[in-house]
DNA sequence: CGTCCACAGGAATGACGGGCGG
DNA sequence: CCGCCCGTCATTCCTGTGGACG
C-alpha cells in the first residue's frame, strides 16, 4: 500500500509545511502550462504538426538542445494541446506515442511501447522483433490513424541498437495502405546524426528545431513562474531566485539544475525549521546536490572506474592528456596492489565519467604532439575523496589521503 | 607541404555472473 | 538442476586524424 501512505505523507507535509504549497511543480518531469522563452519553438512545432488536423502526415522532426533547455516539456505540452484541440473538434485520426529511449533502448522495447500506445498488446519478452513489427503494422493499418512517434533521448537507442528501427519507421509509409507514421526525434547529442544512414538522416532531419540554452535572465523568469505555485507567499528571500539562476546559467543554462537548486534549498530551509529560504540555503543546496550526485556516480561505477575517478581527484581535478592520466592511474594501482587495466579500457572509462557528468573530456589536437583528451572534474576534488572514504575496497586509501590533506 | 605524434574510438572476442524457461 | 541467453567489464588489434614541426 505505498499509495495510501503517500497520500497521508503528502497531505501532512502540505499542511505542516511552512515553506511549500506544492513542491511538485519544481520537479523535473512536471510540465507547466506556461513555458517562458520557448514561444518560438512552441509555434514552430505546432505549425509542423498542424497537417494532422487535415488528415495529412506531418514531416519528421528532429529536436536538438542541451539538457534542461525544455525540449521534452515543450514537446509534451504541444502534443497535449494539439490532442485537446483535435478532441474538441472531433478530429480523431491521429495518435501520439512517447518513448524515452534512455529506458527503452532496444528496437523491441521501443516498438512494444509504440504498439501499446496504439492499443495493441505485446508481451515484454518472447516475440521476435520481426513479429512485433508485423503487429505494429497491423494495428496501425486497422486503426487507419496517423501515428506521431516521439523518441526522446534517441541517441541512446541509436548507440545501443543502431538505426534500423528509424530506417523502417521512416520508410513504412510506402508499405502501409492506410495508417501513416511521423517521427519526432529528441536529443542533446549533435553528432548523433553522423551515425545514421544518409537516407534516415535526410528523412529524420526534414525539420529541425533547436533549443538554445537559457541565459540567467530567462532562467529567472522560469523560476519566478514556478515559485509562485511552489512556495508560500513571501518565504523566498531577496536574491534567492537570481542566485539559483546564475549558478545554473554558468552550467550551460540548464533549467533542470536551476529548479533542483530552488527545490532543495526549500527543503533544507524546511528541515532546519527556518521560515524563509535564503541565499545561504541555496549554497548548501548546491553542495548537497553535488554530494548526492558524486555518491550516486561512485556507487554505479566499476572498480577501475572508481580508481580512475580517484586519480583525477587526487591530481587536483585535471589532466592535460590521457597519457599522463594513465601513468598516474598505474601508479595508484601499484599502491593499491591491483592489476591495472589497459589504456584502451581507461579511455572508455573516461567517456563513461564524461557521460555521467562528473568530468568533462575535451578533445584537443596538439599537432606534432598528437591528439588527446583534456579531462577536468566538474566537482570539487575533496567531495570525491570524501565520498570514497567509506568505499569497502579503496576507502582506507582515501581516508589516508584525506587525513594528510586536512593537516 | 608532407610526416608523424599520441592518442581516439570502432570491431571482434572472451571471461564471468545473473536470470529465466523447461 | 541444466543449458541458454544476455549484459558488463575487459583485452587485442586496428584504422583514423588535426596540425606543429622539420
Amino acid at each position: 500500500m505505498p499509495e495510501a501512505n503517500d497520500i497521508v505523507f503528502e497531505t501532512l507535509a502540505k499542511i505542516s509545511s511552512s515553506i511549500f504549497v506544492n513542491r511538485e511543480v519544481l520537479r523535473p518531469d512536471y510540465v507547466p502550462e506556461v513555458l517562458p522563452h520557448r514561444e518560438e519553438q512552441i509555434r514552430r512545432l505546432t505549425e509542423h504538426l498542424a497537417p494532422l488536423l487535415r488528415g495529412e502526415r506531418p514531416s519528421n522532426i528532429f529536436i536538438y538542445g542541451l539538457t534542461g533547455t525544455g525540449k521534452t516539456a515543450v514537446t509534451k505540452y504541444v502534443l497535449r494541446r494539439v490532442s485537446e484541440y483535435g478532441r474538441q473538434r472531433g478530429i480523431m485520426h491521429f495518435v501520439f506515442s512517447y518513448t524515452n529511449c534512455r529506458h527503452d533502448d532496444t528496437t523491441y522495447r521501443v516498438l512494444a511501447n509504440i504498439v501499446e500506445s496504439l492499443g495493441g498488446r505485446v508481451p515484454f519478452t518472447g516475440l521476435s522483433t520481426a513479429e512485433v513489427f508485423r503487429r505494429f503494422k497491423r494495428v496501425l493499418n486497422t486503426s487507419g490513424k496517423i501515428l506521431v512517434a516521439v523518441l526522446d533521448e534517441i541517441d541512446f537507442l541509436i548507440k545501443r541498437a543502431g538505426d534500423e528501427l528509424l530506417y523502417r519507421l521512416t520508410r513504412i509509409n510506402d508499405e502501409l495502405v492506410k495508417g501513416k507514421v511521423s517521427v519526432i526525434g529528441i536529443t542533446n547529442d549533435v553528432k548523433i546524426m553522423d551515425r545514421l544512414d544518409p537516407r534516415v538522416r535526410s528523412s529524420l532531419g526534414e525539420v529541425e528545431i533547436v533549443f538554445p540554452p537559457y541565459d540567467a535572465l530567462q532562467l529567472t523568469d522560469i523560476l519566478k513562474e514556478r515559485a509562485v505555485k511552489a512556495f508560500r507567499p513571501g518565504v523566498l528571500e531577496e536574491g534567492v531566485i537570481e542566485y539559483c539562476a546564475s549558478i545554473a546559467a554558468k552550467e550551460h543554462g540548464d533549467a533542470r539544475r536551476a529548479l533542483d537548486l530552488l527545490r532543495v534549498a526549500g527543503e533544507i530551509a524546511e528541515r532546519s525549521g527556518d521560515r524563509k529560504v535564503t541565499v545561504e540555503h541555496v549554497r548548501l543546496a548546491r553542495e548537497e546536490i553535488e554530494r548526492d550526485m558524486v555518491v550516486d556516480v561512485i556507487r554505479t561505477l566499476p572498480y577501475h572506474g572508481k580508481i580512475v575517478l580517484l586519480v583525477i581527484a587526487l591530481a587536483g581535478g585535471r589532466f592535460n592528456s590521457t597519457g599522463e592520466l594513465y601513468t598516474s592511474y598505474r601508479d595508484l594501482t601499484m599502491k593499491l596492489g591491483v592489476e591495472p587495466v589497459t589504456q584502451r579500457r581507461v579511455s572508455d572509462i573516461i567517456s563513461e565519467l564524461d557521460m555521467l557528468g562528473v568530468v568533462t573530456a575535451k578533445l584537443v589536437n596538439r599537432g606534432r604532439y598528437g591528439k588527446t583528451r583534456q579531462v577536468t572534474l566538474t566537482v570539487d576534488p575533496n567531495t570525491i575523496i570524501k565520498a570514497f572514504e567509506d568505499d569497502p575496497r579503496i576507502g582506507w586509501f582515501a581516508r589516508k589521503v584525506g587525513q594528510s590533506g586536512r593537516d
